[in-house]
DNA sequence: AAGTGGTCTAGACCACGAA
DNA sequence: TCGTGGTCTAGACCACTTG
C-alpha cells in the first residue's frame, strides 16, 4: 500500500514551499501543469490543491491561479504548547511549583476518562505554573504509567511535562474541550482568583501510537488569560 | 448560478439528520445509494460524504458504511460555523429570537474595535439562539454598514447572520479570543444561567477583502456548552 | 460473494479574468 | 481568445468487512 496520489502531490507542493523554491504569493503550478508534470489526472491535482487551500497553505482564485498563502500569523490556541516557552516568549520569568506527584490507582471517574480498568496504575501530577510570580495555569495531569514509566522521577521545576512527554511519548493526536467554570475554593485560592472570577478549563487528552497517554485539566484565571487565534478559511 | 451538486447532497443529508429521519449512529445512505436516488455521480456523492465526515457530522468506515456521528461535543472553537446547522445536526430544533436590530453610530469603544471613526455608521444585532427552547448562544454583533448595506432587512428568524454574511461578504480571515467570564445580570438572565454559573465569551472579528466586516461577541452558557477541537500534528 | 469506502482517470462544461 | 479554477460524470480497481 502506497500513499494516495493526491497526498503525494500535496507533499510535493509543500516540499517546494519548504525548500524556498516557492515563496509567499508565488504562483503555484496550475492543475493542468501538475497533470502533465506529475502524470496525474486533473481531479487528483484538484483535490491536492483544494485541500492545501483549505488547510491554509495556498490561496486559489478562479480564473487566475493558485498562490502560496501568507504564513498564518498566530499559533492555534488548541495546539499543544509548552507553557514555559510561552511565558518566556512574552519576556517574563517562568516558574513552577509541584503540588503533587504520585502514583495512584484509577478510580471510576478517571478510569472511565482513560478507558482503562478501575485500579489501573496511573501517575498524577498537580503543577502550578507561574508567570513572574503570578499563577497562570493549574495543571492537573494523569499519565498512563505503562507508556511513561519514568514520569515520577522528573523534576518539573526544571522541565515541563510537555517537554518530558514530547520525548517519551510523542503525541499523535490531541483532543480538547474548553469550558467556562466558576472554580471551587481550592482552585480559586491557588490561582489567586477574586471572589466572583471565572476560570477557563481546558481538558486535553493526548494519544501516542493510538494509546491514550495523558489527560490534563488545565485551569486558567479567566481574567488573566485569553486563548486567541486566527483562522483563514 | 445554482449551488454545487455536492453541496446539495450535503444539505440533503444534514436535513435528514435535522428532521430526525437519521439519528446518531444510524447508517447514512451509501455512496451508491445516493448515486441512484439523487442522480449524481459517485465522485459527487463521495465528496459530499467525505466533507461531512471531515466536518465531524459523519463517521465513515471503509468496508462497512457511513454513520451519523455522536455530537456531544460542539464546534471547533476557532472555525466559523453556522449555529443553526450545528443544532440541527444534533437532531434538535433551532430557533432564534431577535432582541435588537438597528442602525447605530460607533461610539469610542466600538469605533476603536472596528478601526473606524467615531460616529461611523454600523448595524447592530442582538440575537438569542436556542437549541430546543434552551438558550445556547447570545450573539451581540456589529456590522460594517458600508460592506453589508442590506443587513437590517434580513429576517434572522429565518436565516442566521452567518448564512447571510457568507453571501454578502465572504470571510477571508477571522480572529478569535476566548475568555471565561462571570456574566452580568442581563446576560445571565437571557442565557437562563444559575446564580454562580460562568459564561464562555468568544470575541470574533471577521474580515472580507481585507476590510473588517463584522465583530461578534458570542456568549455561551458555561455549563451547557463546550468548545472542542482535535489537533493532529 | 456482495457491498462499502478510498482512490484514480479521461474527458467534459462552465464562469471568470487577463491579454 | 485562452488559461484558470470549480464542478461533474461514468467507469474503473483496490482493500476491507460481513454474511
Amino acid at each position: 500500500m502506497s500513499t494516495a496520489r493526491y497526498e503525494q502531490v500535496k507533499e510535493h507542493v509543500l516540499r517546494r514551499i519548504a525548500s524556498g523554491a516557492l515563496r509567499v504569493s508565488d504562483r503555484v503550478p496550475s492543475e493542468n501543469e501538475l497533470v502533465s508534470k506529475l502524470k496525474v489526472s486533473r481531479m487528483t491535482a484538484n483535490r491536492a490543491l483544494r485541500e492545501l487551500a483549505e488547510e491554509g497553505y495556498l490561496v486559489r482564485v478562479a480564473g487566475v491561479g493558485t498562490f502560496v498563502a501568507e504564513r498564518r500569523v498566530h499559533a492555534h490556541p488548541l495546539e499543544v504548547h509548552n507553557i514555559a516557552d510561552e511565558v518566556r516568549a512574552r519576556g517574563h520569568e517562568y516558574s513552577c511549583k509541584v503540588l503533587k506527584l504520585a502514583e495512584i490507582e484509577a478510580d471510576e471517574t478517571i478510569a472511565a476518562r482513560f478507558g482503562l480498568a478501575v485500579g489501573a496504575r496511573l501517575f498524577q501530577s498537580l503543577l502550578l505554573h507561574y508567570e513572574s510570580s503570578t499563577p497562570l495555569q493549574l495543571e492537573d495531569r494523569y499519565v498512563n504509567a505503562l507508556l511513561v514509566p519514568g514520569y515520577l522521577k522528573v523534576d518539573f521545576t526544571r522541565q515541563t511535562p510537555h517537554e518530558y512527554l514530547m520525548h517519551q511519548a510523542p503525541l499523535h493526536r490531541a483532543e480538547h474541550t474548553v469550558q467556562a467554570i466558576v472554580p471551587d475554593a481550592r482552585i480559586a485560592k491557588l490561582l489567586k482568583l477574586g471572589p466572583s472570577e471565572a476560570s477557563l478549563l481546558v481538558r486535553r487528552r493526548t494519544w501516542s501510537n493510538d494509546k491514550l497517554a495523558t489527560i490534563a485539566d488545565l485551569y486558567y484565571p479567566g481574567s488573566r488569560y485569553e486563548l486567541s487565534g486566527t483562522f483563514k478559511p
